[in-house]
DNA sequence: AATTCACGGGCAATCGATTACACCGACGTC
DNA sequence: GACGTCGGTGTAATCGATTGCCCGTGAATT
């Protein structure tokens, strides 16, 4: 039961643990026989070593924390996937944190993981400004990226999609599809992603002659219920446009939702779209057309500047990857 | 930017490390006016204990490890979440590995938690058998639960449902929506889960005379595409069953949109359940009925068993926790 | 008054690995 | 033949906290 220690090893192969130690983690060099005999012995004594020694001694754990707003929503759920899928390929471990979808939370696991010496943080900040200090000072003690969305007033690194294109590629399509008119169905501006999306939403339909107006700008919160909730309010208030362009799929799925019961039909009546391309947009009736997220070069990306990052803190400018998302078209929205 | 250790602190208010350590973790009674300067020093520092040092002392994380088959499976997701939730209160980390649905990669993940000294771990074994080695070594060096499913041939603490007694429920409610007969739509059975609701459906179905078969059995994976699969082979094979009975609400998904795009009412031509209780359920088209996982129960009751189990390994038997799940109705089925 | 005893506190070992430094023999150079 | 040099190895310090053991003090007990 006692764990095999690399003094074990030292003995049983005659050498000393400096010896050892060279031999498996090869710092030094180590004479061949001298090495295999390490090996063997340490195959035998089925030694591993104690990352809890190893992380004191080099203050480096082989492991990054990771908090999201929520892992309820299927796109944050995509990306720790991703995320933990490409530090398995480093040999790295993720220490998971919910911050649902509260700055306190957040601060307070951000603090935590400090405090736990990972070697860096990879956080999708829950809000746009309360989120700011606690991302501000975490940044200067560790290796951090922002995923997805980034905070005002700070520099890391950050990866995610250009929102703006995005919704470039959103309207047009759209418009394409024969609507003259658009609403806007987002979440309150408290983050950047909330942000960019509504105002590329307005800019380009403004740019390509697509009205809009603020009645029909509703923001409320990324959730299905939200979308059906402002699918309600705009069809109490008068006239509809001819397309729901939503900020993301919880809202979208609740909009396609909301038009079935109310016999409002998609896309004949009203074009929806969503974003993030979570599994179940493919399941609505009708699925919806909406834009893909590449969470896995995301999370690939992230982890790459991560390693990067750990040479040395701020030793270069502030990388800020932005992919440019595809959209994926399916049956909620006319295409010719 | 260096850490403040233990040391600056006794220096600082003029005692040992070894005071320090007492008054600030309380090991042994200190006298309260040192006790005040120390705790005065320590804030006037901001120094915080240094985990990893303390890990290698007293061998103790504070973190626990969970593995399961895929996060991207939202019912896991939501076992995740909750297992989060009641760790966080204790103060505890999650260290999340997912398995990718690979026995090989689970024992793996595992090997690296036990490696890494975490307190405990949770796992959900992906395969009843494939996975018993690596689940066994495991729980012989640590605490260790299963939740929701288990392997074969070992006994750890488990917490999960009652699956039979689910089945149960699910059998005598189609029964009363009128059905006479009912397929059984499910994964194959390499863990215990699928094995308890395929055998759960079967026996209860016999019991209350619902008219089941080898042509309605049909097993494959927890999977949208499955469940869609499935239900064009029923098609194709020409009767159609009065229900049909999901081991998930993945395959229920699949199933249900099958029907629509087949024409098969549901729930009038044939009802539909699911297994789970997932979010997407309440958004299909009609709503899933479906037997609701009480996840927060699980996940809390999970993390008091490993509470328990830190005391001695194997000090008392394995317990075994099987909740009752709730049934619950939406419009998939008939009622009445 | 002598002996215990409880209490509060310090010294130093300890957890298990890494690594700066010292050492030693062999070899090459002048 | 004396003197670097260099590759390989060992010794011991180190990372930062916890804790077994010991000591001195003052109160309680006999």
């Amino acid at each position: 039961m006692q764990r095999v220690t690399i003094a074990d090893v030292a003995r049983h192969a005659g050498v000393s643990t400096a010896t050892v130690s060279r031999a498996l983690s090869g710092g030094r060099k180590v004479s061949s026989d001298v090495a295999e005999r390490v090996r063997e012995a340490a195959r035998e004594l089925g030694y591993e070593v104690n990352p809890i020694a190893r992380a004191l001694r080099v203050s480096r754990t082989d492991t990054v924390g990771m908090v999201v707003p929520s892992i309820r929503n299927p796109f944050f759920t995509a990306l720790v996937e991703s995320v933990e899928h490409a530090l398995g390929a480093d040999g790295k471990e993720l220490l998971l944190c919910d911050a649902q979808s509260d700055p306190a939370t957040e601060a307070k696991r951000l603090d935590a993981l400090v405090t736990r010496n990972v070697d860096g943080i990879i956080v999708s900040p829950c809000h746009g400004t309360d989120s700011t200090p606690a991302v501000q000072r975490t940044a200067e003690r560790l290796p951090l990226v922002q995923l997805d969305r980034f905070v005002g007033g700070t520099s890391t690194d950050w990866v995610g999609v250009d929102d703006i294109a995005a919704m470039r590629a959103v309207v047009e399509h759209v418009r394409d599809g024969g609507a003259r008119s658009a609403a806007y169905l987002g979440a309150r501006l408290t983050n950047s992603s909330s942000e960019l999306r509504h105002a590329g939403f307005l800019r380009h339909a403004d740019e390509i002659g697509v009205e809009t107006g603020p009645q029909w700008t509703l923001l409320g919160d990324y959730s299905v219920e939200w979308g059906e909730r402002a699918v309600g309010l705009l069809a109490d208030s008068g006239r509809l446009p001819d397309a729901l362009v939503c900020a993301d799929d919880l809202i979208a799925l609740g909009a396609v939702r909301a038009c079935r019961t109310r016999g409002i039909t998609v896309p004949d009546r009203i074009q929806v779209t969503g974003f993030d391309n979570i599994e179940f947009t493919r399941l609505a009736e009708p699925p919806l057309t909406t834009v893909d997220q590449p969470t896995r070069r995301i999370a690939d990306e992230a982890v790459r500047l991560l390693g990067d990052a750990a040479g040395g803190p701020a030793a270069r400018d502030a990388a800020h990857v932005a992919l440019v998302p595809k959209l994926v078209v399916r049956d909620s929205t006319r295409t010719g």
